[in-house]
DNA sequence: TAGATTGTTAATCGATTAACAATC
DNA sequence: TAGATTGTTAATCGATTAACAATC
């Protein structure tokens, strides 16, 4: 049995995945834990600890080959995989994100949305159809969704997100403003709260000003 | 001089302040560390120390009077204040943003929007208009904005970013997916990483099937 | 071989939890 | 007054940093 690797440790690996990827479009070839330590402000001691929870991707007295390290990190972010998602709540954040082509580098591809609203019906918004939400479960009975994104009110939100991991969905990414009641389900659930983080700027704009 | 309180701490109280307004819309007049904390999902104890960062909210014997301590985390992440917002890049986010009427209840205004696009000029938003770039240095100069959001690509989002701190502009709420090098300058940064985010939930669900 | 840099253990720091005296 | 519950100190736990032996 693994140690359990901390959610710390799992939230900086996409920035080293981002700081590796631009490493790889500047050309470079290899980098110290030193080196990338001073251009990510982390310290370097940080960043091998981090890596050396998933294995030893590096070389004494060399450091390490930025490309190879830039794939293994990816295969533990389970880039690697094609992973479908749907966006249930068709509204202006829910076509705001599936207008999103970058997520489609990463291997996220968005193939549905879905809404109440009759006018929505057939639309597509980048290609991609809008369905109406009581074509829900034959949709995903019959296709492959490994992430359901929740851009719907929140007073939809649990109801909706209950339905989904009962119909099998593994996945949800919730942008509703509720902290989703999934008890004894299995399933992974990632929030983001806008509101959350700008009430957070918000508290940090009042103490830079106190100074 | 107050001792620092941690970003940890300050990431919970978003979610303190949405527990306790549910509770005074359910009509709850007052409740204990120990009701609100298995309403909540955490310990008693990070409760009280938590609020007790900011001082003694509470009574003992009694509890915490629910609108009151409501007010209170209000005032500290500095609700009680209007937040002129501008958002830079008018896109599909930024637009979705600009339609986000909740914002409002929290005293987070949004007053324009800019983008590059010449087809979007003059056009408006849920009543806010789009401006073009060229009239940010103009609009910021007369008007109040409290917080810039960066919607734009990544590839302008540093030099705006600079230019905007240079204007006077205390805070900026970054959409784009790039650490902005703001070396020196007093301002107040948030990020809002989308990719990162799916990415997190990604591995999640790797690890999840894994068990 | 000598120099560089990792992988990993040990030390430190900070955050969370437990305990309980203070007090409403 | 007795019971309840806070505010706060002390104990524990976990995460970060420092140090250095291993090794390329």
């Amino acid at each position: 049995m693994d140690k359990e690797i901390s959610q710390a440790v799992i939230r900086r690996m996409p920035r080293y995945y981002r700081y590796l990827g631009e490493l790889i479009d500047a050309g470079v070839e290899r980098i110290s834990s030193n080196d990338l330590s001073s251009r990510m402000k982390v310290t370097a001691s940080q960043i091998r600890q981090d890596l050396n929870n998933f294995g030893g991707f590096g070389q004494q007295g060399y450091g390490y080959n930025v490309k190879y390290l830039y794939e293994e990190i990816g295969k533990i972010l389970g880039l690697n995989e094609k992973h479908n998602i749907i966006i249930v709540g068709a509204g202006n954040l829910g076509q705001a994100l599936a207008n999103y082509v970058k997520f489609e580098k990463f291997g996220f591809v968005i193939i549905a949305l879905f809404d109440v609203n009759p006018d929505l019906k057939g639309q597509k918004v980048r290609g991609i159809e809008i369905h109406m939400l009581d074509e829900l479960d034959e949709f995903v009975k019959h296709n492959k969704v490994d992430i359901a994104t929740l851009t719907m009110p929140k007073s939809k939100a649990d109801t909706i997100a209950n339905h989904l991991v009962d119909l099998g969905v593994p996945a949800i990414w919730n942008f509703a403003h509720v902290d989703l009641e999934l008890v004894d389900k299995n399933v992974v659930v990632e929030n983001v709260h806008l509101s959350d983080s700008l009430m957070q700027l918000s508290y940090n704009i009042v103490k830079n000003k106190q100074k």
